[in-house]
RNA sequence: GCCGGGGUAGCUCAGCGGGUAGAGCGCCGGGCUGUUAACCCGGUGGUCGGAGGUUCGAGCCCUCCCCCCGGCGCCA
C-alpha cells in the first residue's frame, strides 16, 4: 500500500490502510497535526488528532521533524481540503527514526543542491525524473528484446583509445596505462560476428572540461550494432526505437511528465518517418537563413540550434564530410568526400541524441583511414582482423541515455537526468 | 582552455561617495479547532571565498589565488 494508490482512489471511503514513509511537510494547528507522508508512490496527507491517537502518539509526531521515517495506520477518506482529495485519518502510528533539521526546503541554489544530492534525490522532482529514466531504459531494452537482438557486456577498462579524438580518463591497470571506455562500439563490432545483432548499455567516460548543459563526464551509453545492415536500415531502427521509447513514456509516465511541466503535445508528435536531410542540404538551409558556414565544417551550437528550430520532431542529418567524422565510418560510394554517417537531432533546441554510421568493411580502406588519422594500426590489430576474416557490411549507433531523458522530460540541464552527475569539479557525492 | 556573471547568517539575497553588517526563510520559545512552501508575537544567528596591499579606517578600492554559475569549443 502506497500513498499514490490512496490518491488514485483505489481504496474505498473508510477503508483501513497502513503506510510507511517519510514526513514531507508538517503543520500543527489546534489539536491536529497534518503530516504529509511521502513514499515512492506519492505524498498523502495524514491527520493526527489527539483525541483519536492519545497523548503519546500525538507527542511523538509533534516532536518529529521533516524527513523523519514513520509508520501510520488509519482509514482513508475523501477530503476536499486535503491535497489530492484524499487523506488518512490516523488511529495508530509511530516514528521509526527521527530526522535532524533537514537542510533542503526548496529555494536552494544549484551548488547547494549538488553538494546535498544524496538528500535532494528524495524530492518529488528527482523521483519523477528517476522514474522516467527507468521507463526509458526499459523501453529501449524492450524494443530489441522483442525483435531477437542480443544484449552483451563490453569492457569498461580498455587498453587504447577508441575514437582517438575525445579525451580519455587514464587509470593505472597493474602498472600499465589503461583508459575508461568512451564507447563500446568497436567491441560490439567484434560481437556481431558471433551474434549478428547486439546491444549494450554501459557507462561511457569523457574527460573533456566541458561547461555546457548537455555534457557529463560519465554518461549512460546505449549502443547497437548489426551485421548485414546498411545506413538506411540502421536509421529505420533508430527511428522505430525513439518512437517506441517516447510512446512508452507517454503511456506509463504521463503523470511524472505533467508534474515536471513537460508539454506532452510535443512528444505526441514524435511519429515516423522522421525528416532527413544530408549534411550538404543542412549547410545550404543554414546559409539561406543567413548563418555563415563553410562546407566541411562541423555544426556548432548555434548551427545546431538553428536547425532544430525548423522541425517539430527528431530529424536526421546524413552523409558528412569525411574529415569531421571518425575513421571507422564507411566511405559513401557515390562521393568519396563523404561518409555514411548519421546524427539524430532532437527538436526544441535539444540537439544531438544519436550518432551512428555504416562501418568501413574494407581492410585496405580502414587501414588507410587509421593511418590518415595518425593512429597506430598496432593498437587496432583486433579491430582490423575483423576485416580479414569474412568481413561483413554492418552498421550501428550510439545513444546518450541522459540526453534522451533530458529531452523527453523537458529538463533544462543534463545533470538532473542522472542521480549522481559527474562533470568537471563534481565527484561527490 | 576561452568569454561573461558571482562568492555576505544554516538557505536565498540586500548593503556601497570606503566609517568594523541587514531582510526573508530556517532554527528555538509562545500563540492559533483543518493546515496547504500556513499565519501572528518574541528570540537566536556572520573570521562578508582565501592571502597580500592602499587607507586613520576595507564586505566595498588594487594584486594574486580558490570555488560556483551561464556560454563557446568537443561530443552522446
Amino acid at each position: 500500500m502506497g500513498a499514490g494508490e490512496v490518491l488514485e482512489g483505489r481504496l474505498p471511503e473508510g477503508n483501513p490502510a497502513r503506510l510507511r514513509g517519510w514526513i514531507h511537510r508538517k503543520f500543527v494547528v489546534g489539536g491536529k497535526i497534518f503530516v504529509r507522508l511521502r513514499d515512492s508512490t506519492g505524498v498523502l496527507q495524514c491527520v493526527i488528532d489527539r483525541s483519536r491517537v492519545g497523548d503519546e502518539v500525538y507527542g511523538a509526531f509533534e516532536e518529529a521533524k521533516r524527513e523523519s521515517s514513520i509508520v501510520v495506520e488509519g482509514t482513508v477518506h475523501r477530503e476536499p481540503r486535503a491535497p489530492g482529495g484524499w487523506e488518512l485519518r490516523v488511529t495508530r502510528g509511530h516514528v521509526v527514526w527521527p530526522s535532524e533539521d533537514f537542510p533542503i526546503r526548496g529555494k536552494e541554489g544549484v551548488e547547494f543542491l549538488l553538494d546535498n544530492r544524496h538528500l535532494w534525490l528524495r524530492s518529488t522532482r528527482m523521483r519523477d525524473i528517476l522514474k522516467i529514466k527507468h521507463t526509458v531504459l526499459g523501453a529501449l531494452r524492450e524494443y530489441y528484446l522483442e525483435r531477437g537482438w542480443w544484449e552483451v557486456t563490453p569492457p569498461i577498462l580498455t587498453g587504447s583509445a577508441v575514437e582517438g579524438g575525445a579525451t580519455l580518463f587514464k587509470v593505472d591497470y597493474f602498472g600499465e596505462p589503461a583508459y575508461l571506455s568512451q564507447s563500446a562500439q568497436l567491441y560490439l563490432e567484434v560481437l556481431i560476428y558471433s551474434l549478428e545483432r547486439v546491444w549494450a548499455i554501459t557507462p561511457s567516460f569523457r574527460a573533456e572540461k566541458s561547461r555546457t548543459r548537455r555534457h557529463l563526464s560519465e554518461y549512460t551509453h546505449f549502443e547497437v550494432e548489426a551485421a548485414w545492415m546498411n545506413m538506411e536500415d540502421m536509421m529505420r531502427v533508430v527511428e522505430e526505437t525513439v518512437e517506441h521509447v517516447v510512446s512508452r513514456v507517454l503511456e506509463d509516465r504521463r503523470r511524472e511528465l505533467e508534474n515536471l511541466g513537460r508539454d506532452t503535445s510535443a512528444l505526441e508528435r514524435v511519429k515516423r518517418p522522421f525528416p532527413r536531410l544530408t549534411y550538404t542540404e543542412a549547410v545550404e538551409r543554414l546559409r539561406s537563413k543567413g548563418v555563415a558556414m563553410e562546407w566541411g565544417e562541423d555544426f556548432g551550437a548555434d548551427e545546431e540550434a538553428a536547425l532544430t528550430r525548423d522541425f517539430d520532431r527528431p530529424f536526421f542529418v546524413t552523409l558528412f564530410p569525411k574529415q569531421i567524422k571518425a575513421f571507422y565510418m564507411k566511405e559513401y560510394e557515390q562521393d568519396p568526400r563523404l561518409v555514411k554517417g548519421f546524427d539524430l537531432l532532437a527538436p526544441e533546441g535539444y540537439g544531438e541524441i544519436v550518432g551512428g554510421s555504416e562501418r568501413e568493411d574494407s581492410y585496405e580502406k580502414l587501414l588507410a583511414r587509421i593511418r590518415e588519422e595518425g593512429l597506430d594500426p598496432k593498437d587496432y590489430y583486433w579491430y582490423l582482423d575483423l576485416r580479414r576474416y569474412g568481413s561483413v557490411p554492418h552498421s550501428g549507433y550510439g545513444l546518450g541515455v541522459e540526453r534522451l531523458v533530458m529531452w523527453i522530460a523537458g529538463l533544462d540541464h543534463i545533470r538532473d537526468a542522472t542521480p549522481f552527475p559527474r562533470f568537471r569539479e563534481r565527484l561527490r557525492p
